[in-house]
DNA sequence: AGCCAGGCACCAA
DNA sequence: TTGGTGCATGGC
């Protein structure tokens, strides 16, 4: 099969990834920039570096804004320019990374006539739902940040990746790859509580590691529906994964936009801030105020989060 | 000092 | 199917 994108990878060390008129690098990197503790990824001067889990070169990659409609991309970290097939999985990567194959056109119209979106998405304008690609780390994010506040949830994170992650060292800084399920799955609950997640998520994140190792869960089987059942409805049969779990992986991993987490704090903060009332909504009032975001609730989460960074 | 945190499993009824 | 409870501790 051909790959669309091939011809878009510059021959040169450097690549040029095309972007959308409507995608704002900025807001982007404003959005990534809200914790000082993340570790998947570094921000310095408008700029992202990361890591990316693309093989067989496992490039370092630094990001920045380029020439009007497209992103610049500079490798880093091997003595060698990287091979055509990971130049061409890197474009790949950054693609979905940054959700720049879908067309906002029909959100954006929605949220014109929708009071409690219209300033929020005007403001923000050109941001994009950032992605959690891998499955593993979207799955451990979102049960690590299960009911404690996202400082700490970073903190957690951090020691995760750095017990257990592959490191590059770069221009004197870390750049880690993600653990990986195989590596998880052969842990005792004990290792993890050692890091101080409870004795239930470290089984939670252990269950999932299991259960991508063998491969009975992966994102080819939750997007294709052959085996019966809804991705939301095969994730919450799994030991930690509730409502809000699944549909937060769905939307920041599986990449589908009426994805919902109702259920989120975070969205309900968010709420209580722009609508200025004195309390959180309840469910059910979040559920009477999205009837019209039917098939963007995604992105109409993601931007009301940002109003909170 | 006290409340809240990007919930979930488990148990009754 | 619904509602109540324990988890467990950091952050502000």
């Amino acid at each position: 099969m051909s790959n669309s994108h091939d011809n878009m990878v510059h021959p040169g060390p450097d690549l040029q990834v095309p972007v959308p008129e409507d995608f704002n690098f900025a807001e982007t990197v404003s959005y990534m920039s809200r914790s000082g503790n993340e570790c998947m990824y570094v921000i310095e001067d408008g700029k992202i570096y990361k890591r990316l889990p693309v093989g067989p070169d496992y490039p370092i990659v630094e990001i920045s804004g380029g020439r009007a409609g497209t992103l610049h991309v500079r490798f880093h970290g091997t003595a060698a320019p990287p091979c055509a097939s990971t130049r061409s999985a890197t474009v790949q990567y950054i693609r979905e990374w940054f959700d720049l194959d879908t067309d906002l056109t029909p959100f954006y119209a929605m949220a014109q006539a929708d009071g409690l979106l219209r300033h929020t998405v005007d403001r923000f304008r050109g941001l994009r739902i950032v992605g959690i690609p891998d499955l593993f780390e979207a799955l451990c994010w979102a049960m690590i940040g299960q009911q404690i506040n996202l400082a700490f949830a970073y903190t957690l994170k951090r020691r995760f990746v750095e017990r257990y992650g592959e490191r590059a060292l770069w221009n004197g800084r870390s750049y880690w790859l993600f653990p990986t399920p195989q590596r998880i799955a052969g842990l005792a609950p004990g290792d993890l509580i050692d890091l101080q997640l409870t004795s239930k998520k470290s089984e939670y994140v252990i269950g999932a590691a299991k259960l991508i190792a063998e491969g009975k869960l992966s994102k080819e089987l939750l997007l294709n529906g052959e085996h019966g059942g809804s991705a939301e409805q095969r994730l919450v049969g799994i030991r930690g994964i509730g409502p809000w779990t699944a549909n937060y992986v769905m939307m920041r991993c599986l990449r589908i936009p009426s994805a919902f987490p109702v259920q989120d704090v975070g969205l309900h903060n968010a709420i209580k801030h722009v609508t200025g009332t004195e309390r959180k909504p309840t469910v059910e009032e979040i559920k009477q105020m999205s009837a019209s975001w039917t098939g963007w609730e995604a992105y109409a989460t993601f931007y009301l989060w940002r109003v909170l960074y």
